[in-house]
RNA sequence: GGCGCUAUCGUCUAGGGGUUAGGACGUGAGAUUCUCAAUCUUAAAACACGGGUUCGAUUCCCGUUAGCGCUACCA
């Protein structure tokens, strides 16, 4: 049977809630983004909780990193962060409320011992789930070990018959027969919650109206279903999304590269382009054509949440595809205003060790911007402008054709005397360089690569007058000198 | 193994009982061009398989297969 919850009448509230035993991941990115945009297409709440109960593998260190991995992402909370280390009480009262209305018993197995059965019915062949034997002990007895001071688990009385169901806004009904479903642990020996309490019990007191997770969750669903029953309490709408994937479709992990949502930020994806990406990896909106009847996939954060529904998302798992990432951050970009583009790639240059002054690099932006896909290709496209010593590159590189030394020689320098004297702006140099061209009887792609190769010290590199304009004429001159000096030791 | 979920180009996906199965990324070709990029044009590329239901299934149903998830006193 399945609950039918007013849920969705209610202002929506949402959260994500992760547990800080790792950083941000690509996988934990998207459900916040998922929930974040649902929030506000809703003008709904989204809170974000840490579930740190397992002491051992969380750490401070991960909290923060992922924080700094929403901010990054401008996924904005409004309440919270709550940290479950925090909320003991909460959990050893709700405990308390679902044994006293007899669906959870005290479990005085030892872990050793349940260790040992599970290991016993795999060799047999049996399925290892717990045999509930603790739950046949009389009430009395099971007071009195407790009284004696005897350590025991709580565990929830599942039903040994029936099933048990939800509806799910993306998968819609899901049903689980009871008798699969084991008696899981709530509260372990040592007062500890587990996840399948921790989250029952912040949901209900955080007034949940969705909960929107990853599909991983969907066989923890009925536990936690099973408790809002035993607690009278009705049911969010749950609404799971399909996992991430990696290249070779297993789920995405470190071992398919960057997962840490961080390291694309380091790489130089920009922040609205990664949310773009992420929102249609597993949703989209509904039949949006653009001019041409074209399906259209750059949305702006604005018209993301515009557009956000649960029902725009997929059931099927989805590869993460960095070439389409690439793609996306490329467009935004190219879109970018120059100013603010040059804004954004002035650490990377700080970084490589490069004196890149804003004026500098303003100028230098618009030469590069179509040419980068990461804010770091910057530093490998435009370093040429920022270096008093070109690296060493290949002086056959400064011959444009079938070796022919000699033109080379003649075109640097009919050039080099030209440059001395003609205006050092695009225009002027353009037309001085292509009368030369004339003079000399050499088409402009031959004529430029030597000029290109000695200025830039390679031979793919932004335009060749915009990138003189910018480099002025004394380096362009010097650069010019020791490229005829290169070719002269080539003999 | 058990249980659950899923299945359209290489990838993300649209579509849906009768379509030339659409788009995007990537890839190939061409155009443009001072190189590279960007841009434009263009090409190749998919309904996992087998049974039903039906006049007709890629679409609905069942099964198979495959993938993924869960199977802890982890979350």
């Amino acid at each position: 049977m399945t609950d039918q919850t007013p849920s969705q009448t209610r202002t929506p509230r949402v959260r994500f809630a992760p547990s800080p035993t790792g950083y941000l991941h690509v996988g934990g990115a998207r459900t916040a983004l998922f929930n974040w945009l649902f929030a506000r297409h809703t003008g709904g709440t989204f809170i974000l909780r840490i579930e740190d109960t397992d002491f051992e593998r969380s750490s401070e260190a991960m909290v923060e990193g992922i924080l700094e991995g929403m901010r990054w992402l401008g996924l904005d909370w409004d309440e919270g962060p709550f940290f479950q280390s925090q909320r003991m009480e909460l959990y050893k009262e709700t405990a308390a409320k679902i044994v006293a209305g007899g669906h959870a018993y005290p479990c005085f197995c030892t872990r050793e011992a349940l260790e040992q059965r599970r290991k016993e019915a795999a060799e047999a062949g049996r399925p290892p789930m717990y045999d509930r034997r603790c739950r046949r002990i009389p009430k009395e007895e099971a007071e009195a070990r407790l009284a004696a001071g005897e350590a025991a688990a709580i565990r929830f009385a599942v039903p040994e018959s029936g099933a048990t169901s939800f509806d799910d806004a993306v998968f819609g009904t899901v049903e689980f027969a009871n008798a699969e479903i084991e008696d899981f642990v709530l509260l372990r020996s040592d007062g500890v919650p587990t996840y399948h309490l921790s989250v029952v019990a912040d949901d209900l007191e955080m007034r949940l109206t969705h909960v929107i997770r990853g599909a991983d969750h969907i066989s923890n669903t009925p536990k936690q279903v099973l408790q809002y029953r035993a607690l009278g309490a009705e049911l969010p709408v749950f609404a799971h999304v399909p996992l991430i994937l990696g290249p070779d479709k297993t789920r995405l992990s470190k071992r398919h590269g960057a997962t840490s949502v961080m390291a694309y930020q380091e790489m130089g994806i920009v922040p609205e382009a990664f949310r773009n990406f992420l929102a249609l990896l597993g949703w989209t909106p509904g039949g949006l054509k653009d001019a041409n009847g074209k399906d259209r996939e750059l949305f702006g954060s604005d018209e993301l949440t515009k557009l956000f529904t649960l029902d725009g998302i997929s059931k099927s798992n989805a590869v993460f595809d960095n070439d389409k990432l690439a793609w996306f951050n490329a467009e935004y970009i190219r879109a970018l205003p120059v100013d603010e583009l040059s804004r954004c790639i002035a650490p990377y240059f700080a970084e490589a060790g490069l004196q890149a002054s804003p004026e500098k690099l303003l100028a230098v932006t618009p030469l590069i911007r179509e040419r980068i896909q990461y804010l770091r290709d910057a530093v490998s496209v435009a370093d040429f402008f920022f270096v008093d010593e070109l690296a060493p590159y290949d002086a056959a590189d400064l011959i444009p054709q079938k070796g022919d030394a000699a033109l080379a020689r003649r075109i640097l320098a009919h050039a080099r005397e030209l440059l001395a004297t003609t205006a050092f702006d695009r225009a002027s140099l353009e037309q001085a360089l292509r009368e030369a061209a004339v003079a000399l009887g050499v088409k402009t792609g031959p004529m430029f690569q030597p000029i290109r190769v000695a200025v830039c010290g390679r031979k793919n590199a932004p335009p060749l007058f915009e990138s003189m304009e910018v480099l002025g004429r004394e380096t362009c001159l010097k650069r010019m000198e020791q490229a005829e000096a290169k070719l002269a030791e080539l003999g």
